[in-house]
DNA sequence: CAGTGCAATGTAATGGATTACATGAAATCG
DNA sequence: CGATTTCATGTAATCCATTACATTGCACTG
């Protein structure tokens, strides 16, 4: 039983005389491999891939030349063979959202509990970008995708897509989808400005494209019906997400004359921008202007005041996405679902009561 | 001259009777498309990738075909042929960090000028991720790696690896880096203070093993002596590079009993987490005590007050990485070289006179 | 009109691994 | 001890596209 390869039985013994480029440091193939340790390819496969069912001399032997010699196998070849790749792509809109960071966590954990790897690919919510990445699932480069805009590319298969949409949604019941109740979670926020005494509670929009800013801006209308208050639509100001847009939405409304006690955003990046228009306006937040954002991102606690938001479960999103999709990828007969977590308003310091009315 | 297809010629007319799948919604290949368009695998092909070299006709029925049968070219199969995979992958330490996002932007700008895709691997420092993810070059599924930490991950290659180092920078003179001149940037900031009356700064080191936070420390320690100023060692806290590791280095250095009326961070997510820390203690950022940070990350404006601090080029790091990973691809023969950009102080609220000596 | 060159297309080798099937030896059984 | 499993390994087909080389028809030349 000796497992110096010495012994290596059962062979023509063409050995050392094959095409091997020997020791010199190049890429390397499992047929060299195989000549190198004198045994044939199938051998040298099924050391690597499934090694419990090959003798343990043999084992340690072809192991011993593969790590001499250097040897990776050719994933390409592996994967055109096998037809999967282990791989799965996460588009994601923004990388410079520090919100979709914490989901990635999410999906990069269960994926390597799963073993899969995952690659990000920003998508700038350009959907050719979207459509480049969704095309390499077609070309067969990956195996799944997670989405997080509200839209699922194009993949021309037959029946379920190995596609899951992650903190949005789309209407398509074929796509499985996680996201948080975006109408409660934006209700909450605005009743608890209505709590504090707020009757003039502007609100800064998304994106209208997108299912979950329509859904924020109707928890808001509905905290506003709800405590009887009108809900002038001139109190509304549409952005893009950003820092900037947050800013450029306050000097709007603030150009317009338009009086407010406090602000809901429909994200926290937006009301970061907003309470910097708000400060440069020598309005003071909270005492002034309450403000109120959606996402509770790393940063929220850290401004000044720190941000009261809407918390969502970033890491629960991430992880539910790639659990939904491995178990896709391994029953596409899996029927989809549409998974929704709640998110929380988190108090802090951006929001106090309404100041008593200014003659 | 007609493109409808009827007059495929100079063919043993086997057409239809192939075995392909005819019209059911499947994954499609070469075999069946050309078999579809009655012409052999090697026009679809060129078809698709030379189009110039296929007559008008036969290229036009071609692409009706492929695009009724809805058929994607298995990239597997190609790129094993062709021994390239027109795809980058981008090791960033901490997708949390902004800081990278800008830089990713300017990969990814130059990236797509070049017909390349890039994928984004996170590896939060770990060695083991860096490597799974630098196995994809070895394992040919991608071209190279872009690698933003102060490692070269060990791929079986001979000759130069197709690797380039961004942002941070590796002793290995055979791999190109571009990073900034961190030694000058530090120098920059900490002169900055000393000119505005600080004698007592304090420091927060990055993690020791990164050649970028050994200038960063060396810039203060350069202007520390410049100024003639003793630089007391207990006035340096080691942290991470994160926002609870610049607290706690506060609320370590202010526990030991340490006065200082300056801190220079060693970037900027730390300078924030020290701003909250002072905060918190009740002092006041830049009347008791002035924060400079490292990165100039989205944020730091956007913080009360807005952080001063030394800007990065981003972008410009992102860009030359690529042009320098594209070039090697080119041509693996190019020199490899060491490519510094300069980094500048941005003043903002942060830093202030130093305030007159408490009794 | 034979000869040459070119354009368009086809045939088959190729890339590198996995794996169904085949084979031989050893182990087990009755 | 012959028959039957089981184990370890080998041979060759296969995955799918690209491309070197071969072939064919046609236009053009002298």
């Amino acid at each position: 039983m000796s497992a110096d390869g010495s012994k290596r039985k059962r062979q023509g013994g063409k050995a050392d005389t094959s095409n091997a480029t020997a020791a010199s440091g190049r890429v390397r193939t499992v047929k060299e491999i195989a000549a190198a340790a004198n045994v044939s390819v199938a051998t040298v496969s099924r050391a690597l891939q499934r090694p419990e069912i090959v003798s343990e001399a043999t084992r340690l032997h072809i192991q011993e030349v593969v790590k001499r010699l250097g040897y990776t196998p050719n994933a390409l070849a592996r994967n055109l063979r096998t037809a999967r790749t282990r791989l799965i792509v996460a588009l994601l809109p923004d990388i410079a959202n520090p919100f979709f960071s914490q989901v990635i966590r999410g999906i990069e954990q269960v994926a390597h509990e799963n073993g899969y790897s995952v690659l990000l690919g920003e998508t700038q919510s350009s959907l050719v970008r979207e459509q480049a990445y969704a095309d390499m699932v077609a070309a067969r480069q990956a195996d799944g995708i997670i989405t997080m805009s509200h839209r699922v590319p194009a993949i021309p298969m037959q029946g379920r897509l190995p596609v899951v949409n992650a903190c949005e949604y789309v209407k398509d019941q074929q796509i499985s989808s996680v996201y948080v109740d975006n109408v409660a979670g934006a209700r909450a926020a605005v009743d608890y400005l209505v709590t504090l005494g707020h009757r003039d509670i502007a609100f800064i929009a998304g994106p209208p494209a997108s299912p979950i800013c329509i859904d924020r801006e109707q928890g808001y209308r509905l905290a506003l019906e709800a405590a009887k208050l009108p809900g002038d639509p001139a109190l509304t100001a549409v952005g893009d997400f950003s820092i900037e847009a947050g800013e450029r939405a306050i000097e709007l409304l603030l150009s317009q004359g338009q009086s407010f006690t406090a602000v809901f955003c429909s994200n926290d990046e937006m009301a970061i921008g907003a309470m910097r228009a708000l400060a440069s306006r020598g309005l003071r937040v909270p005492q002034d202007v309450s403000v109120v954002g959606f996402d509770d991102i790393r940063f929220s606690r850290y401004m000044t005041p720190a941000l009261t938001t809407v918390a969502q479960p970033k890491n629960a999103l991430g992880r539910e996405a790639m659990s939904m999709l491995i178990e896709l990828l391994n029953d596409p007969e899996v029927p989809p679902r549409k998974r929704v977590l709640s998110a929380d308003l988190v108090v802090r310091g951006s929001t106090a009561p309404c100041p008593p009315r200014r003659a």
